[in-house]
DNA sequence: TGTTGTGGTAATCGGCTGATTACTTAGCGA
DNA sequence: TCGCTAAGTAATCAGCCGATTACCACAACA
């Protein structure tokens, strides 16, 4: 296989691998595994453990922006705020099909510590925003609104919230904020975690 | 020093450091620093590290539903709902003061599809739930859109969007999130990081 | 003055993890 | 056929981390 495409496919790997566990709690021998591919070659590819992690922040943040500036070129000329947002709600949704991508920016939103990392994860976090207040054209609040909703939704996952829908106010909780996108979503997150280990 | 005065003292130190490093990240030994204590003690104390995060996660979800209640106890009869979500907005930020309190419960949530954690975090979660929805009386939708905000502000704090404000975005991004409380959060958020170690 | 329980530590150990090294295999042009 | 390069691995190493063990100080008390 040529390594542009290992490249890609360890990538992946990796976004699930570290959305699930965290950058700490991700080792590299577990996304060499899922992979398929030993563990040295991963270091190797990449380098070092956190020049992986920050490639796949990258990746998970330019995958979003390509998949809202796709939502927004479907919006009509001076389309309402709410068919907007209603449509970019689609696209996250559609996003959440690769549990892994959205959760791994989690993950790097939470290393804001870090002095690599850390800007990073502000810079990607202000990228998708820009691009929802300028270019979807929602201008500041309701851009802030969105994100609000947004953020609410990885928690979520984070949680694996859809595991407690037994409990009536878990399935509440999820069917407000999820609206008519309910059904597709919470078969999408209800995927099984990662084979090994205690899940 | 008495046994409960020592567990309290860990359990601060603890948040601390769970708060910024992560569940797995936080190493029992950066705790007992913190505390000024032995590592061995911290681990002799709470049995596991898993249990003291545990710990960690009660004490957190306690002092915010404490917190809430607080603040519901001083809402006038029939009072409106923009009015209650203010005083909740407050007691929340005050709550901010201990960073390591909220940052602990973000990290715990994220920990979803650990077979001890990830239930735990799910019932921390609807726990503050319900009084926001019942005992504040906001109603299930408000509620939910309290959460958004909340959680928001938790993975604002987590990335220390503060640090980036020399950009612009992120300026008014804090901005209209945090509204008049804009001053009182940053200067909370602005402390710096733990001492050791690459942040 | 023993002795017993409580609060606490130093030392150490086994297991895991990221990284490094040296090696192997396969295609491919001359 | 002979190198030469790119893709990939097994083996190993050094450092860290949670947990355990064995020990220490000191008050309270009979």
């Amino acid at each position: 296989m040529s390594a542009e495409d290992r490249r890609e496919q360890i990538l992946l790997a990796a976004a699930a691998v570290f959305g699930e566990r965290g950058y700490v709690g991700g080792t590299t021998d577990a996304i060499a595994k899922q992979a398929g591919i030993s563990q040295a070659y991963v270091v190797r590819m990449f380098g070092t453990k956190e020049k992986l992690f920050s490639a796949v922040g990258d990746m998970a943040s330019e995958r979003i922006v390509a998949a809202f500036r796709a939502a927004i070129a479907t919006f009509p000329e001076g389309a309402a705020d709410l068919d907007k947002q209603q449509a970019m709600g689609q696209a996250y949704a559609d996003l959440m099909e690769d549990r892994g991508l959205l959760l791994s920016l989690l993950q790097l939103f939470s290393q804001g510590h870090d002095l690599v990392l850390g800007p990073q994860a502000r810079q990607c976090f202000l990228d998708v925003f820009r691009v929802v207040r300028d270019e979807a054209g929602l201008g500041p609040q309701a851009a802030v609104q969105f994100f609000a909703q947004g953020m609410l939704m990885m928690i979520l996952m984070a949680m694996r919230m859809q595991d407690a829908t037994t409990d009536l106010d878990a399935a509440q909780f999820l069917s407000i904020v999820l609206g008519p996108l309910e059904d597709q979503v919470v078969q999408l997150l209800s995927q099984p975690p990662l084979g090994d280990a205690r899940r």
